[in-house]
DNA sequence: CTTTGTCTTGCGGGAACCCGCAGATTTTGC
DNA sequence: GCAAAATCTGCGGGTTCCCGCAAGACAAAG
């Protein structure tokens, strides 16, 4: 068995070269990459089909990578290992994972036992290991008490990125009030309409309101914007 | 000499243990605490007057640790260990440090080599250490050839909160077109006017366009946001 | 004292946003 | 196959935003 191992951090590289070994004696082989860029590089070369990831990297985050090394052996199995749960995170892996594919999602918070065992289970087992607190953000996005609609999180992504009603009902093909609808549902379920103190209405600008209570609550985060941002300008320049 | 370390990843931690006792031979206690709550704790309790400290924790980032702690003893001599030079993390840190304060700023990619002379050099000599590649962001940031000064990035933070212009005019007694002055110098600075394609005008909401670029570009973070709105809440329900 | 520059404030208008209402269209459940 | 539910769409209005124009306030330089 051979591993690829996908981490910016030479200290937490080092230490998962190690809880790999100890982990799998039958793996004979571990590959070290410092970004997601090199770790496609790595990966296409070697043909790995076992992948341990970090997402938040810099110059191409994990998730990116996952995705052109699923797009191109989909029966590879890789293990995120990151330092957070945000939804953003676990929206963005349960988008890319192919189906069938088999996966895992686990924190770096979680200790040494966890992570072997979760090695184990996805590597030799081929058995999805989701962290208990990443599968409780999950059920919470999908299950829409507070969460949102793909629909809705599309809309919040472009509102993110600046754009005009009349722009992103262009871009997804809708009249400007269906645009202006979702953005309606957008601010119910971010409590929007939640002051601070009563006696102030109109201290909130909705649309950027929403914004920014989507990023407090991890709904939304940086790296999600970047890979919009990406996304807009290629398609702007095609 | 005692030393602090506030850090929250124990791999780091006992990193930054190993590489305190290797620099300082003469520290003769190092005590841990996993984030910015126990630090304040810990340095109050013990009198600390040396700390390594993380910035980007949970519970309570480095930043506002670090204020508490100058605010109670601003001879404290702090040396900031961060992953990031984001805008927002450097802006922060020097709007906190006191007057003739010593401190140090280095980077976690930084070589073990340039550590320890950091550590030598703030808690030994006390004198300044601010990393080379956060200098630049530094200089950045004043220099106003792109950086915001002091009251445009007060607004920007305002409206990234997602207030209306009256809101931020009460709150920083400024007339409304005041306001709206700044927010055009704004726009200006963070170059909202650039267009991805020309032939399109009207693509972008500027008011929201300004917050997505100043995320981009670091000049704002999250957690820049959530101290943002902590205090926002705070003197709203005062 | 004057001039020049920066900062503030008011006015006014065009554009974008927010949203209730009501009819048309699609999806869902049985 | 049909009715109920959910979505999409156009219209109209009230509000906020964006910004050019211009007049006052204040400080620094000539």
């Amino acid at each position: 068995m051979r591993v690829l191992i996908v981490e910016d951090d030479p200290l937490h590289r080092s230490y998962l070269h190690e809880a790999v070994r100890a982990a799998l004696p039958e793996c004979d082989m571990v590959v070290e990459a410092e970004n997601g860029q090199s770790g496609e590089i790595e990966a296409r070369k070697s043909r790995m089909e076992h992948v341990v990831m970090d997402l938040q990297m810099s110059e191409r985050n994990g998730i990116e990578a996952a995705r052109t090394i699923w797009r191109e052996r989909p029966d590879t199995k890789i293990l995120f290992w990151s330092n957070y749960s945000d939804e953003a995170y676990v929206r963005g892996v349960s988008r890319i994972v192919p189906e069938g594919a088999t996966y895992g999602y686990v924190l770096k918070s979680a200790s040494d036992e966890r992570l072997k065992l979760a090695l184990r289970s996805v590597f030799v087992e081929s058995q999805c290991v989701i962290d208990r607190e990443v599968r409780g953000i999950q059920q919470k996005s999908l299950g829409n008490a507070h969460g949102l609609t793909d629909a809705e999180y599309e809309i919040l992504v472009d509102v993110a990125l600046g754009l005009t009603d009349k722009a992103i009902a262009q871009r997804k093909r809708l009249s400007l009030r269906s645009v202006q609808n979702r953005l309606q549902q957008l601010y119910e379920k971010l409590d929007v309409y939640d002051l601070p103190d009563d006696g102030m209405e109109g201290w909130y600008n909705l649309r950027m309101r929403a914004v920014a209570v989507a990023l407090l609550r991890k709904v939304l985060n940086s790296s999600a914007l970047e890979r919009a941002e990406r996304e807009l300008r290629d398609s702007g320049s095609r």
